[in-house]
DNA sequence: TGTACATCAGTGAACGCGCGTTCACTGATGTAC
DNA sequence: TGTACATCAGTGAACGCGCGTTCACTGATGTAC
């Protein structure tokens, strides 16, 4: 195990592991979860489809760490775009404007990244949903959507503790706004939204994202608001 | 062109585009888009594999059938969730109930039938996006969502027409509605949410839809709504 | 009413393809002594 | 420091599979006369 990355030898590739997976990922990008296929991989960094055995249990393996690296450059992404947004003078205000930021960046990795994002949602026989749970229990830190889950749940911790968002409202809101972001994702994507014009798209996504917004926030008391 | 469906010869089978169609809509019910084969469907049939050139271009032609059948079928389930809805006396109230029953409509149809559902929005290279314009622009009747979209804009209108939806939130809302739904949908089949209990599924559509509605209808003055 | 014939809707064998996976193997590496 | 040897990480050929599609064909249908 003390074989470094980086280092490339002729037989011996050294990294191999990582550079099926990188070739993977790339095929991901290029044409989804079906164009991962073990073989091009193999191909695509010069070894025989064999040696991949060595480091995978198959195919379903491999694509399965596509599918993870994928989540978790989703997840880098959503967090850079939320890093971005900047303090406002109100922490209610800041709270919102986060959560907008998170649904925006969403979209934007979704649209920039088609085929990555695909593959990162897409179907695997052996795990029949490694997800989380919202009824306020933590996932996992090993899952993959760990920070993205995490961050959402800050910018919505905020806007309840800030007063902006009832409390009443805040369980479950986690499901209401990757819902939002995912349909909005998934219907410019491949659905009835495709045929957008980039400005009615972006329009769109604005206002949904408001709504949902508008959504949580409804019942917000200014009185109430002020006092906390 | 006389021969009338339901009439099955030995050589000639009568209906076999029909027949093939509705043998590929098995095959997506049981596995999704990848599992439209062309081959299967004519075993199926009882027929061999180059019999289905007589009707089809090709694979790929009858998964766009089959597609459109999902969408077709999707459109029609949510209108019937939708016409079992109860008048309420005021019609605000009946067009929110609506809305609402379009979504869990939308939902139930994508849980009950997984494989149909995902083909109705699977990807399909020839068509880049057969979509609607939600700029004001009515999609055209041939579209195999026309139903649903019609019935989605009709109980956004009546929100807006009773004075519950202000009328600035009206342009781009069946987009905000469709995402929601959508969204939900897929999360629940392929993502974090697929691991939620019955109860708790149940409860997060309800409350997302809720959030929807509270979205459109903030700013909904009373006030206004009785002038109306 | 009967017959010739064009047309239609199917058959069956075969093709090439790329896939995932397995087999027996071999070259490189590193450790024990 | 040198050597024997187990182990590791790759090779290359081959397998079976099911797919979409094409080919030359043939049986059934219906229409013209």
């Amino acid at each position: 195990m003390a074989t470094t990355s980086g280092s490339k030898a002729g037989y011996h590739h050294g990294d191999l592991r990582n550079a099926l997976v990188a070739a993977a990922v790339d095929l991901a990008n290029e044409g989804g979860p079906e164009r991962v296929v073990l073989r091009e991989a193999a191909r695509r960094v010069g070894v025989s489809p064999t040696a991949a055995y060595r480091h995978f249990d198959g195919q379903g393996d491999l694509l399965h760490s596509v599918k993870v690296r994928g989540q978790e450059a989703l997840t880098a992404f959503m967090a850079a775009t939320v890093a971005e947004v900047s303090e406002a003078g109100d922490p209610g205000e800041t709270a919102m404007r986060r959560l907008n930021a998170l649904g925006r960046g969403y979209v934007r990795f979704a649209l920039e990244r088609p085929g990555l994002f695909r593959t990162a949602f897409c179907r695997t026989p052996e795990e029949p949903g490694e997800a989380m749970d919202w009824a306020g229990v933590t996932p996992a830190a090993s899952e993959p959507q760990y920070i993205a889950f995490n961050v959402l749940t800050k910018a919505l911790d905020d806007l309840a503790a800030t007063g902006r968002m009832p409390v009443r409202n805040r369980p479950g809101a986690e499901a209401t706004a990757w819902a939002v972001a995912h349909g909005l994702a998934l219907l410019i994507l491949d659905g009835p939204l495709a045929r957008l014009s980039v400005e009615q798209r972006d329009a769109t996504v604005e206002q949904s994202l408001a709504t949902l917004v508008a959504g949580l926030t409804v019942g917000d008391d200014p009185q109430e608001r002020r006092n906390k």
